[in-house]
DNA sequence: CAAGAGATCATCT
DNA sequence: GATGATCTCTTGA
């Protein structure tokens, strides 16, 4: 079952804790990617320093002031896109950060992309995924229900979880240290560090 | 294995 | 003109 709009307009906190085990599809003409989603941080609003959002409205996070249910995609460092999707109301700036999936389907088009064989460095990471599900700017904006990009419930229960610091985050103040990174306890296929 | 540098560009000052 | 919600490769022990 796809997950609806109102879903992702729960508080930010809880839709990063609950995209857990969820599955991430990734609708493409070269064939269809899916993952189970086992890393996420949480981005959660204006006054969170480690949100873009913090600096204000701009260009670039002008997603994140829609309503819920979008794709924030941003590319950083000259070379990689992140994905997020965008929670709570509109004009209250929030997301997730989709940073890890375990592959499930579409393994061998991640493989070309990534240029990798291994399975866990497929999708290990909030760069590599992009690449592996072949996600960049142009679904910037893109609405959830519009059917390339969509999280989907299989009904198989909530995993157990561990929360830490975000990661990359260190000029964020005292938010640097709030634990709004949330992984799938004892999975493989988080983010190493 | 751990640590460090380099790659490379959109966005904001 | 600086810098970043990263990754990969090289280096050195």
């Amino acid at each position: 079952m796809k997950l609806s709009r109102s879903f992702y307009e729960q508080p930010t906190i809880d839709v990063a804790k609950l995209l857990l085990g969820k599955f991430l599809v990734r609708k493409h003409s070269d064939g269809d990617s899916i993952g189970r989603i086992v890393e996420t941080e949480a981005y959660v609003g204006p006054q969170d320093l480690a949100c873009h959002a913090a600096k204000g409205r701009t260009k670039r996070t002008d997603v994140m002031f829609g309503p819920a249910g979008h794709a924030y995609v941003y590319f950083i460092y000259g070379f990689y896109n992140m994905l997020n999707l965008v929670t709570e109301a509109k004009d209250y700036p929030a997301a997730v950060l989709i940073r890890a999936v375990e592959p499930v389907k579409g393994m061998e088009l991640m493989k070309q992309r990534r240029r990798s064989d291994e399975l866990g460095n497929l999708a290990s990471g909030p760069g590599k995924l992009c690449q592996a599900f072949a996600i960049d700017r142009s679904l910037n904006g893109v609405d959830v229900s519009d059917g390339v990009l969509y999280v989907e419930d299989r009904g198989d229960g909530a995993p157990k979880f561990l929360s830490t610091a975000r990661i990359g985050v260190d000029y964020a103040g005292k938010w640097k240290d709030k634990r709004l990174r949330f992984l799938v306890r004892g999975n493989e296929f988080v983010s190493k560090r």
